[in-house]
DNA sequence: GATTTACGGTACTCGCCGTACCTTAATTGC
DNA sequence: GCAATTAAGGTACGGCGAGTACCGTAAATC
């Protein structure tokens, strides 16, 4: 059927499946998932929509199916200090959401709206607010020392990473400039971490 | 032609821009935005879609107009204690973004995505993370000396609201529990900006 | 009273999601 | 091997709502 005259092959199963991601995939990074539409993945494809809604139930979970496809995972860096490790992961995040992908992110984020279901399945991708690198980086840091053992928490940990997320998403920034980030360092993250007050409570 | 018969009164300017307004925000508080159509509108306010497309540029825009009418400002608390204070106005927040108001508001941020110019006008709103409130409540603080000076900053004053807004947008939580509220204060902002050690750089 | 402005009415285009229904190929079971 | 079952392909539609176009007509302006 792809080409006629070859042996008519119609696929199947996770043949097919693979096809249409492939094919989300595609449209998304070419025209965003504004531009994600059924009738053209399933053109693409070389299938029709009825194939892609047995396999996905609306529009919004093809899109967040695909980007997940694309989204990589790259290590926490190391760079011995803790400042160092944290404008690193700050800076990574920075392109990540600056970038075309960050941008589909953002349209997903946003077209995903107060859906749990959805928007957890998009929370531990790279570049969005994982909690698992900050408490690497922030562990090896209290093991040299340098944060105090009550700010191994999640929601401490992460608090660099919110503040920056929260200048895309509500600022609506294309890109953070490096001045922010590093007052986000020096100005919130260390002095919180470093902690070397009296606790609380 | 509102009442026929009675002496027909075509409304125009102020008079006719006012009755949209009104009617978009009815349709907003009754539906939602996901329920504010144009349509609906022009006929709740006895016109036509052209009288609404002459005024504002599109949905969302008359949207974010029709919320603005809804929202209301609330005085910061007074508490006497930095911490009264802080949970009081996380409490605001939380209670506003928890009520109908405020998932009005979370549509209307998630339908605004990137558009920087419409978020602005959200920005400022209540149960947004508004600075005026945040830094006049810390003003006192560092006043009374519980806090330190150099926390007087938009960064550093927000951070507690921008926490709890991630909660939100980010998780889609419907009401985030009290203790994540104490969580943020507690772990988070006291710590940051009482900041009783050596201050950084 | 004539001219300009803007409202009301209506109808339409367009895009696109999601469904329905039927035909036909591939797979499975016997 | 052959029948029964399962899943693709093809196509057509319903539905909805945004935004636009046009035109006749009331209200403001001068």
């Amino acid at each position: 059927m792809r080409q006629p005259g070859a042996g008519q092959t119609r696929r199947r199963g996770a043949a097919l499946e693979e096809a249409i991601l492939r094919a989300a995939v595609d449209e998304l990074t070419e025209s965003g998932y504004a531009g994600l539409t059924m009738d053209k993945v399933a053109a693409r494809a070389g299938t029709n929509k009825n194939a892609i809604y047995r396999r996905w139930p609306n529009r919004l979970a093809l899109g967040i199916a695909a980007y997940r496809q694309l989204a990589t995972t790259v290590p926490p860096p190391d760079t011995g200090s803790l400042r160092g490790d944290v404008l690193e992961l700050l800076r990574q995040a920075n392109r990540h959401w600056s970038s075309p992908l960050g941008a589909i992110l953002r349209e997903l984020l946003s077209a995903a709206g107060g859906t749990s279901e959805l928007l957890a399945q998009l929370q531990e991708q790279p570049g969005d607010a994982a909690a698992a690198p900050w408490l690497t980086t922030l562990g090896r840091a209290v093991a040299r020392g340098e944060a105090a053992p009550e700010a191994l928490h999640p929601r401490v940990a992460t608090v660099a990473i919110v503040l920056l997320r929260n200048e895309f998403v509500v600022r609506g920034v294309p890109t953070a400039p490096d001045d922010v980030l590093v007052e986000i360092v020096d100005e919130v993250y260390l002095p919180l971490v470093r902690r070397l007050g009296p606790s609380p409570s």
